[in-house]
DNA sequence: GCCAACGTTGGC
DNA sequence: GCCAACGTTGGC
């Protein structure tokens, strides 16, 4: 199984909005980047991801779960763009700031902190597991 | 609100 | 196919 990460700003779609969605989850569209796509094309269902809100809290604030594998984005008519599904699956006991993050030797080299623009990064078993050490799971 | 980083677009 | 211009993201 592998591990991801979704930003998104609270403001237009936060955690709690997705927990709000419940089992059905809530379609992850609106990605417009190549490399994030690439990184979404490559999800299985059952894959786990942090949820991290951009701008406001800067933190990875719980874990969700790939709900539907890759299918066209229903915001666009542009056949490049597709996405998958996600649902929120628990709120983490303790929030993961990105300043944590950056301040963890064990991650530095996540995608997180060296890619901030990236909106949808792979997240490695190592980065995995000491985030959710932070977290307090 | 500013600006750096970076991705995309379009002219040549 | 290169590269300048432009747009967007996201940290500060």
């Amino acid at each position: 199984m592998a591990y991801w990460l979704f930003k998104s700003e609270p403001d237009v779609f936060g955690w709690d909005d997705l927990v709000a969605k419940g089992d059905r989850g809530e379609e992850w569209d609106g990605v417009r980047n190549y490399q994030a796509r690439n990184n979404m094309r490559a999800m299985k269902k059952g894959d786990l991801g942090l949820f991290y809100h951009s701008n406001q809290g800067k933190e990875a604030v719980g874990i969700c779960e790939v709900s539907a594998e890759i299918h066209p984005d229903s915001t666009t008519d542009d056949p490049r763009w597709e996405c998958v599904d996600v649902k929120a699956v628990k709120p983490l006991p303790r929030f993961v700031s990105l300043e944590q993050a950056k301040a963890e030797p064990r991650l530095k080299d996540m995608a997180l902190v060296k890619n901030t623009r990236l909106s949808v990064q792979p997240v490695s078993d190592e980065e995995w597991a000491v985030v959710m050490e932070l977290a307090g799971l």
